[in-house]
DNA sequence: TAGTATATTTTGCATATCGCGAATATACTG
DNA sequence: CAGTATATTCGCGATATGCAAAATATACTA
């Protein structure tokens, strides 16, 4: 039985943890690529370029390039150039995943939520008056998702406005 | 100028909740078809057969039943049967948005924590006994993340184990 | 301002997905 | 247990997506 190099141990513990990220990536509706390059890029101890993450993780560099976009934007890594470095693009992680999940309510999910209260707010005045049976209760069955519209809206106001640790405050006392 | 009838106000209510319908689907990563077809359901009064929905929508039979077979794992709309119809399938939406959060966190994110966590911990004792500053640095980060799902877990098992009124309760006094 | 290193876009191809109609399987009825 | 109504699966064509290699655009440097 041989030794297991201080190396090898951190190779396997980091690709253990890789293989994690690329099924949550897959999990999350993203390709596994997303996930391993998101990997590679946690681990790293300082920003890494482009061609460094080809070399860490065999894909082409448009595949790299393409993912490092769609990955600053859901805020899951940052762009940082380096004085002295010429046009060279650096990435690292965001590694507070609190940030991430706030930014996407802050941003996606707001959406989401303002198409859907402002179709609710157009067909509950086109009911309001219209008479009939079936006409109240469509009226109710949309207001009653417009309501819960409301709620989801409050409840992400306080999610994106407080921080982690209040919430986790309140969560403890929950329990 | 014509009036505008008691059935044209519904129609164009029931349009435009259903045309946001599909671009939720959409958002969530499901395919707009399902929106269509959870739209009608909602708006249903009483559970549609599988012709029903193909009359309402205008999809082949197979993608309804394909649909329904994938909403039903999502908990978005649940098969009844009704006695006497012989082998006929009836469907209705699952209206309370809450209950199906709750069964998707209970199941499908509860799996992803239950992952990443397994291999956090095997990383860790990977290299809990390799010396090391790398190694050292490799250990934080993942018991840094180890703590963060830990927290999730924490706060997945307080939202499926409370009902959404308790929960608006907390929410307004943070507010 | 020319040169060079680097990032981004485009292209082509393989693969996956969607919705459809036809074929098959299934479960109730008499 | 045969017949029939119904649901489900299968295979197809069209469309979209992901990846890699090549072509192009960009920004720094000397």
């Amino acid at each position: 039985m041989g030794e297991t190099s201080a190396e090898d141990s951190i190779a396997d513990a980091r690709g253990e943890v890789i293989e994690a990220f690329k099924q949550s990536a897959e999990f999350y509706g993203l390709s596994q690529s997303y996930g391993h390059l998101y990997g590679v890029l946690y681990f790293a101890d300082e920003p890494l370029s482009l061609d460094e993450l080809v070399e860490q993780t065999g894909y082409a560099k448009s595949t790299v390039s393409n993912a490092m976009k769609a990955m600053q934007r859901l805020h899951l890594v940052h762009r940082r150039s380096i004085p002295g470095e010429g046009k060279k693009a650096f990435f690292e992680a965001e590694r507070d995943f609190w940030r991430v999940a706030q930014e996407f309510l802050n941003r996606q999910v707001q959406r989401e939520i303002d198409t859907m209260s402002r179709a609710l707010e157009s067909a509950e005045s086109t009911l309001e008056g219209t008479d009939g049976e079936q006409a109240q209760r469509d009226l109710e069955r949309i207001r009653n998702l417009k309501s819960m519209y409301d709620r989801s809206q409050t409840l992400v106001n306080v999610l994106t406005n407080s921080s982690l640790s209040r919430l986790s405050q309140l969560v403890k006392k929950i329990q």
